[in-house]
DNA sequence: ATAATTTTGTGACGAACTTCACAAGGTGAT
DNA sequence: ATCACCTTGTGAAGTTCGTCACAAAATTAT
């Protein structure tokens, strides 16, 4: 049988035993959600590692009723929200699917015991731990050196399947100036 | 005979016992930096965790001849440069003392045997991790989602210490905007 | 297919920030 | 105390981006 998705890509990150692997597969549950459905809610506090299987997630802040975007999470990807997940505190984030999406759920409770008791799968999520927290930072720091016409040549260059997938709008935010801004730096940058 | 703000600092990261403090503290050497010395530069790869002693150090990018600050370290702080550290890639930052500077440097090549060996010692440094990747989030997020105005009030009242000892232009490059921006904030909010 | 709804493009205008220039105020060295 | 150097304050002009308004295009529903 060929390898599923979850399994290929957490082979990215760490070695696991037959073993191993299907005992982390158990503190996972697959689920589907609809466009808009939301798989954490501002004021929850985060209990999950996401992983996308299919669709994407998205990962926003709602600043005086507007959604200001921060993440996005495609096929193979995972998420979660670290600060609520680690601190066990509200979270001000919501993540919610941006299209019909199929996500295993990583329990956190069901995982600690393995943490500590199957060394490889401690080690496996340190290491996605530190993935996802180095990529949030590298985000970061382009939002910082660049201006918005530098940071869509990034995402040009580096991240072109965001062009592809999200609308104008979604990925406006996720750049930091309006749709109507977005709108012609892209026209500006088609000559 | 009164712990050292090293121990203390550690201490408020996780518990170790008095042998294993002898140990990671035998991974750190001692060093004062003058103002404007360099712990890491630009294309080499970072090799250590950085506490502060006495002084702070700063962490920036050199954007076209102009320097941008990243990030600020005081007494009691931890620093490093993660992506370069973890992926043993060039630095794309500089780290250097912003005042005579006494400076733990943690060798990471001394520290790994550590931290598969005394599982006190790896939680404690993962936990480290954790908590600076957390507060550059942190900071990136405060970034995004306020104005330079806003900033500028998050840092008075969450982070004084940076307006008493950062001079102003070392301060606005950290908020973003010209010192000429910060001077006029400055002016406005005092009234 | 057609209508309704949502998304995108574009112009006009204003606000916020940058750039440039220079004066004033501090700080350190001799 | 004086000079040199560095930092800060402030005005004027220019840019960039946001806001508002509306038309065009694309998508979805019926």
């Amino acid at each position: 049988m060929a390898p599923s998705i979850l399994r290929q890509s957490l082979a990215k990150i760490g070695d696991l035993s037959d073993e191993e692997w299907a005992l982390l597969k158990g503190t996972a549950t697959p689920k589907e959600f609809k466009r808009g459905e939301r798989l954490l809610n501002e004021g929850d506090i985060c209990r999950a590692y996401f992983f996308v299987e299919k669709g994407y997630l998205r990962t926003y802040y709602n600043k005086d009723g507007v959604e200001i975007n921060l993440q996005f999470s495609f096929e193979g990807d995972f998420t979660t929200n670290f600060k609520s997940l680690k601190n066990e505190k509200p979270s001000h984030f919501i993540i919610e699917a941006g299209e019909k999406s199929r996500v295993w759920i990583f329990d956190r409770e069901k995982m600690k015991p393995l943490y500590f008791e199957k060394e490889a799968i401690g080690l496996l999520l340190r290491r996605l731990a530190m993935q996802l927290l180095l990529s949030s930072e590298e985000y970061s720091n382009l939002y910082k050196i660049s201006t918005p016409t530098q940071r869509y040549e990034y995402i040009e260059r580096h991240k072109p399947h965001l062009l592809q997938r999200l609308s104008l709008s979604q990925l406006s935010s996720y750049l930091g100036v309006t749709r109507e801004t977005l709108s012609r730096i892209r026209s500006a940058s088609a000559r």
